[in-house]
DNA sequence: CGAGCAGTTGAACAACCTCAAAAACGGTGG
DNA sequence: CCACCGTTTTTGAGGTTGTTCAACTGCTCG
């Protein structure tokens, strides 16, 4: 759900007094908090219940559901390790949320959490920031689901994985693709078969390659020119505190 | 942008009784600006400028536009009177916006905006409520384009308009539409004829009455039958802080 | 080996889109 | 007040993309 705070994956090793030296960042407010396995398939909470929680994903895929109406499913969003899940102000969760593989989670109570973020001013403008990026997101899914087509949906999926979860050497990326293809259908507003032919398409045309059982290969400017958006800097990393000018013309 | 702060409204008076003097609201924020006037059809920023100013709408309606690659247009939201536009931690804006109406809003310098966030405590949770119904929004709107019909979009876009500024009286309410059935189209990601012609059909229908130039009269509960999230409190008024304990079945 | 499920493929269909033209509106200037 | 023009909206006919329904493949796990 909420982005990853890339920049703080490498912080300098500094053991925990008390809010003393320690830089702290979200993830240090879950840090001491026992971590919790969730089977793949089962539930981390369902759509209205009581909001009691937020959670840290430590390991694992959650996927970010919705029913509306006669049981048709939406999928919002996938969560990836060091994103959070469950914040909202309301006192229901507005979406479940579902363990895509095995799951390693920490929990917070959100009380606590909310003290907590109110007790250091530097934590503020982070959560503050992961807000804007979920809210970025979601924008960029609206267009997606507004004007895209599925060819384009699908380099635009895919593309997202290679930014959150791929292995990336030199513009190949390499991602694996853990959920069913109900939920990629569910996530782009397609259906399951319209997934699976364009996905064939992609695959014959060469524009990605299948790696292993669930895993494709591809060159992420190829694909970035089949996903629509080609905006300047869309598909290039979120210019937060970084530029990166990756970008050349054709292989 | 952000939902009004119905909830603050109506707060029930055992709450939280401690600003006695100054309430402080995200609206006093911007009180002692002056009113600058939007001319209809013109911008207040454009996507990609520099993010220099946040603005209150005071009055008229602003639409908050994107562009995607090969001029695609996407309208993910309307503005109303006392909401807010341009809130990021980006430096440039993600998004235009542009008044439908004549509009008149209040600006205020975002570094200014920040500080006066972190000097007021209690303003805090209620940018942070904001930003959070937001985000419920833009997942409805999700919803919208990854599940409904047109004729539901439609219905969910009537429904909408009815709650953030119709006047309803005794479950009927009557909208103004002083967006172009092409706004509409693209926020809803439709086409203008499918806009229109799903009109035509709910008028014939007896669903929607026309009402004056732009104005439309409709049962709320009919058409929110046919606005697909038959989900029970979809519709209704949010429950901000309020513990509300409707719910059976059995713990 | 067979049951069960996820994924693929095919053919017919429907919803929505595209293109085109007509109609309604709103402003302007006689 | 009316005639004119540009714009927005409506209406129509035909085309496309993606859906639906159905059969088939292949994998995994008893």
């Amino acid at each position: 759900m909420f982005a990853a705070e890339r920049e703080y994956q490498f912080r300098p090793s500094n053991v925990t007094s008390i809010a003393a030296a320690t830089p702290p960042t979200l993830a240090s407010v879950f840090k001491s908090q026992p971590i919790e396995t969730i089977q793949a398939g089962s539930a981390l909470f369902w759509e209205r219940d009581p909001a009691k929680h937020i959670f840290e994903v430590v390991e694992g895929v959650l996927r970010v559901v919705r029913i509306i109406g006669d049981g048709r499913r939406i999928i919002t969003g996938f969560v990836f390790p060091g994103d959070l899940v469950g914040i909202s102000m309301k006192d229901r969760y507005l979406y479940g949320a579902e363990a895509v593989t095995v799951t390693k989670v920490r929990r917070f109570a959100r009380s606590a959490f909310q003290e907590k973020i109110n007790q250091c001013p530097e934590l503020r403008p982070k959560l503050f920031a992961r807000l804007c990026d979920e809210m970025a997101a979601a924008q960029d899914q609206m267009a997606l689901l507004a004007c895209k087509t599925a060819e384009e949906r699908l380099c635009s999926f895919l593309l997202l994985l290679a930014r959150r979860t791929g292995a990336i050497s030199k513009s190949t990326a390499t991602v694996d693709l853990p959920m069913t293809r109900q939920d990629i259908a569910d996530y782009l507003g397609l259906t399951i078969e319209t997934v699976s032919r364009n996905m064939t398409k992609l695959t014959a045309r060469g524009m990605i390659v299948p790696k292993g059982r669930h895993g494709y290969q591809f060159k992420i400017d190829r694909l970035a020119l089949l996903a629509g958006d080609d905006d300047a800097d869309n598909n290039s990393y979120d210019d937060h505190d970084m530029v990166v000018g990756q970008r050349f013309g054709r292989p």
